[in-house]
DNA sequence: ATGGATGCAAACAGTTTGCAACGAC
DNA sequence: GTCGTTGCAAACTGTTTGCATCCAT
């Protein structure tokens, strides 16, 4: 339970990086970015930083099951599509998931309170290869 | 793409280990209980004899977002409960998964081939304990 | 007998931790 | 001035790899 209360130029940083991004970022990205707005930043910062602005709901993490975690700036429950050749990552909102939510709990003794949705398949780049390459 | 044809022992005796268990089981609770059979087991050994049953179709891994994989006996599309206080996991089928499925290819450009939703919350064990606690 | 699988150890990736020095409040 | 945060490095977890030996075919 960090009390963390400090807004420090490191921080400031690491957030802007997350919120400039056109993607979602891994902490190695994050680290090259601030890196150049902040020379001597360390990896254990940004690990800090990311962990302060995760638990103020600044930014929120995305866990694909491989790979390392990835830092999205968009912090409203979402989904993600995630292409298994270029590893691409799209956002993607289940429509009605509190109703799927409702019936797990009644159909499970589970006390459920959230649900995350990863589809896998081809990007739309990477079907255009694989056309190619199949003829 | 290993092209394994060979049935040993440690192949076999991972993929009871995991048959036998009542739950899901890590790669580090599998080699212990391989252990107990074939003392000379390696680590890595366990590492790749789990690549070629999941390679084989005999096991699927779970992938929770935090901790190490899982692997699971149960080999059909399925989806699953972690409670967030103890990490137990429960298998869940998400019903008409495919016509959500359908729906994320009609309105995305997206090739989606699968799905996999966690859903997380409390067991009904941690509900208890926690329902003491604030008594 | 062949070469894929093993046992062992070292390497690896991503993340966390310990601690003295620093700087936001 | 306090004490939370930083920079640095070392530790850590889970997994993969390299290689000589072994054993399933």
């Amino acid at each position: 339970m960090a009390r963390s209360t400090r807004w420090t130029r490191q921080r400031e940083a690491v957030l802007e990086a997350i919120q400039q991004a056109k993607k979602h970022l891994t902490a190695q990205e994050i680290y090259h970015r601030v890196r150049q707005r902040l020379p001597g930043i360390a990896y254990g910062t940004v690990y800090n930083s990311l962990a302060y602005l995760r638990e103020a709901g600044l930014v929120r993490e995305v866990k694909l099951g491989d790979g390392p975690v990835l830092y999205d700036k968009r912090t409203d429950r979402h989904d993600h599509l995630c292409c298994r050749r270029c590893g691409v990552v799209l956002d993607y909102k289940v429509p009605h998931l509190e109703q799927l939510l409702k019936r797990v709990r009644r159909e499970t003794d589970f006390q459920v309170e959230s649900a995350h949705v990863l589809f896998e398949g081809l990007c739309p780049d990477c079907q255009r290869s694989r056309d190619e390459e199949e003829q």
